[in-house]
DNA sequence: CCAACTATACCGTCTGGACGGTAAAGTCAA
DNA sequence: TTGACTTTACCGTCCAGACGGTATAGTTGG
């Protein structure tokens, strides 16, 4: 009998791992993030695993990297018209497609975090930078900061499980700030 | 000069063991809050500790309560005026005040996240509920709803230390949210 | 005397990490 | 085309140390 071939892809089994430690971080809490756990939910021996991430550390910075790539990517075609406001209205934009999608929160970064806080800290760049482009942009840069913090703290809410808004909320939110951007 | 004297007092040792607690999550991250290091940082031996907090899920607890309490007492007597938009402008000022006080953030918050997600339970429907008296005191609910949010943008942002604003930028955030709410 | 600890020793489990092995895929000269 | 060799992509095992927790005997101030 011939077994099913064993295909071997270091780029797809790299992001079956991140995914797999993503999943572990958010569904029992980044404490349960260990390499053992994350090996056995990515199906890959724990030895393969550090084939891919040689130290735990650069699995860590594996999942900021990832996620700051994937922040750049997302935003990179939608804010270029020029036009006012275009950036922060791009922002909600891209916050109501991810909730469309139920794009999971990156609770890799709290794990990330409650190993080592300085990990973040390129985020924290990141984020200072995009927010210095929403203001250069806005009409209002005091409105579009707020409508910015607005956001982030509904994102921190889901990513800490301590959400206060419900759906129905979270649509009347976007709705608000979106009429007071036009 | 009298020496202080080395007072024995269970509830003064137990805050002390509180402290350090936070004061470890905060420094050198949640994963780094072993008993041990705590009972090293608050100057009480390990079996000391567990004489205070029976298990580690005992302190996690502690620790929740103890910023529940605090949510509480602060924003008692503060709200009570009855004047439309009193209680989102009282937790503003309380906001405000915690800052010139330089009261550090409830890292603890995060390291009971870290073990345990569900134990932020509690926490979620306080802050539901105080959001309700935000809404229900306020002249205008949308925007008292995105001034709360604004602000916790801002304490959870300093709790994952990925601070976007600036000193400056944050009287600035304040100012234009109280200048709006009178 | 008692509450409030300290000090020390210990246990079972888990953790990150090191290490040697190995099968399959790719390379390449003859 | 084939056999020899290299590289890739893992697996399985082991280990020292840290972890949460238990136990017990001793110390100290009021």
């Amino acid at each position: 009998m011939t077994n099913p071939p064993v295909v071997r892809d270091k780029a797809k089994t790299r992001q079956r791992i991140l995914e797999a430690a993503e999943a572990i971080a958010r569904r029992e809490g980044p404490a349960a993030m260990s390499l053992d756990a994350v090996a056995a939910a990515a199906g890959v021996s724990k030895g393969g695993l550090l084939y891919h991430f040689p130290g735990k550390s650069k699995l860590l910075q594996a999942m900021v990297d990832e996620y700051l790539s994937r922040f750049d990517t997302v935003l990179e075609g939608e804010a270029r018209t020029g036009r006012p406001n275009a950036v922060i209205l791009a922002y909600i934009q891209h916050f109501i497609s991810e909730r469309e999608r139920n794009t999971p929160p990156p609770s890799g970064l709290l794990a990330v975090f409650a190993e080592d806080p300085d990990m973040l800290a390129p985020v924290q760049r990141h984020e200072r930078n995009f927010l210095n482009r929403i203001r250069a942009n806005a009409t209002d840069p005091e409105f579009a900061t707020v409508a910015f913090l607005a956001i982030q703290a509904v994102r921190s809410a889901e990513l800490l499980n301590t959400q206060v808004l419900v759906e129905g909320e979270i649509t009347q939110l976007t709705d608000w700030l979106t009429a007071r951007l036009h």
